[in-house]
DNA sequence: TTGCGCTGTGAATCCGGATTCACTAGCGTC
DNA sequence: GACGCTAGTGAATCCGGATTCACAGCGCAA
C-alpha cells in the first residue's frame, strides 16, 4: 500500500496531505475531511496546505482524480480481458469490477459516487462520471449491435446500470455503515440483476 | 394549488413558512431553502420561525413528512388499482407514477431522494425509503410466489430499481437541469427496463 | 384601562468551517 | 556572514449560515 509509505516520515508534506486526506475520506467521507482535520492527521499546520494548493477545493481535487483514474483503470482492465467472449460479458466484468472495489472502501465509494461535496470537486465527479457512463454505453451498444441483447436507448440503460449498483452498494452502507455480510453473494445477485436488466 | 393559497394573504405565517420552504426547494433544492430565504420568501422575519418551530430541521422534516406522504399516497393509489392484473403490472404502476411525478419537480425530486439535508431530515428520509423499499418488496415478492417472475432476493431488486430509476431521473436533471425533452418516452422507456430487470 | 400572553421583528450573536498573514526555520549562494 | 528563497507555523480573521433576545404590536379577559 503506497499511502502506507506516504504516511511515513520520509514522504514530503504535499504527500503526507493527500494521503491524510484520503485517509479521512475512507473513514468519514468528505465530512470528515476538513483542513484542521486534514492537517493534524499528516502532521502539519493548517497553512501548510495552501502552500501547495490554492484552497482545500483543489486539493480535494486533486485527489479525487487521482482515486478515480485508479477506478476506472481497474474497470477497463477488467473489460479488456481478451478472455472474455461477448460485450455483455464484458461490460459484467466491468460492472463487478466496480462493485467488489466499492464494497471494499464503502465510505469513500459513497464519497466518489454521490457525496456532496465542493463544487471544484463536483465538477472532477462529472467528469468521471461522464466517462464511466460513456465506456458502459459503448459496451452495450456493442452488443446491441451484435444481437447479444434487445434494441435500447443504451445511454439510458447504462445510467440505470450506475444507479442500480450505486443505490444496492453504498445506500445500504450509507444507512447500515456496518457489516458487508457477504461481498461476492451481493456482487452475484447484482450482475444476475444486471444481466436481467440489459435482455439477458 | 392549495401552495398557491398558502402563499396568498390569508394564510397563517406558519403556512406561509412551509409553503415558502417548499417553493424554495422546487426552485434551488435544499441548499437553496436557508432560514433567511424562507422567511423574505414568506415575508416574516427570521425570528418568527423559532415561534413555530425549535429549529430549521423541524421545520424542514414536517416539509418532508407532508411531501413525503402526498407522494406515497399517490403511488400506493396507482398500484392499488384493481383493473390491474398482475403484480408486475402494480409494480410497474407504482414506478411508472413514481417516474412521473418526479419529472415534473425534479429539483424537488433530488432534494427528497438524495441531496443531503439536516440530520433531522435526513432521519426523515430514511423512514420513507425505507416504506418505499418495503412497498415495492411486498409486490416483487408477490410476483415471484405467483410465478410471474423468477425467485430472486426482492429486497435487493427493489434498492437497484429504485436506484435506477432515481439516478435516470435525477441523475440526468442534476447536471442537466434543463429541458426533460419528453417525459413520457423517458418514463415508457424505464419501465421496459423495470420489466426486464424483474425478469419479464 | 390595565395587564398578560401570544405572534412577530431584525439586529446582534454564535458557530463551524476555510483562509490569511506576520513570522520562524532551514539552506544554498555570493 | 549576510542575503534571499522556499517550506512551514498557528493564532487571528473572515464568512455564510443558524440562532437568540430585547423589544414591539395586538387582542382579550379581568
Amino acid at each position: 500500500m503506497s499511502d502506507a509509505a506516504a504516511t511515513s516520515g520520509r514522504a514530503t508534506t504535499r504527500d503526507r496531505l493527500l494521503a491524510a486526506a484520503l485517509e479521512l475520506t475512507r473513514e468519514g467521507g468528505y465530512a470528515a475531511a476538513s483542513v484542521a482535520a486534514i492537517a493534524d492527521r499528516a502532521g502539519a499546520s493548517r497553512g501548510a496546505l495552501y502552500r501547495h494548493w490554492p484552497g482545500k477545493g483543489e486539493l480535494y481535487a486533486e485527489l479525487f482524480r487521482t482515486v478515480c483514474s485508479r477506478e476506472l483503470s481497474a474497470m477497463q482492465a477488467a473489460g479488456a480481458d481478451p478472455a472474455l467472449p461477448t460485450a455483455v460479458a464484458r461490460a459484467e466484468a466491468v460492472l463487478g469490477t466496480f462493485c467488489t472495489r466499492a464494497l471494499r472502501s464503502p465510505r469513500l465509494a459513497w464519497t466518489l459516487i454521490a457525496e456532496p461535496v465542493h463544487p471544484l470537486v463536483e465538477a472532477e465527479r462529472l467528469v468521471f462520471r461522464q466517462r464511466y457512463r460513456e465506456d458502459l454505453t459503448l459496451l452495450l451498444q456493442a452488443a446491441v449491435d451484435d444481437g447479444e441483447i434487445p434494441p435500447q436507448d443504451a445511454a439510458l440503460t447504462a445510467a440505470a446500470l450506475v444507479g442500480a449498483l450505486g443505490e444496492a452498494l453504498v445506500g445500504p452502507t450509507s444507512p447500515l455503515a456496518a457489516a458487508p455480510p457477504d461481498a461476492d453473494a451481493i456482487v452475484a445477485a447484482l450482475l444476475v440483476f444486471v444481466r436481467r436488466a440489459v435482455g439477458c
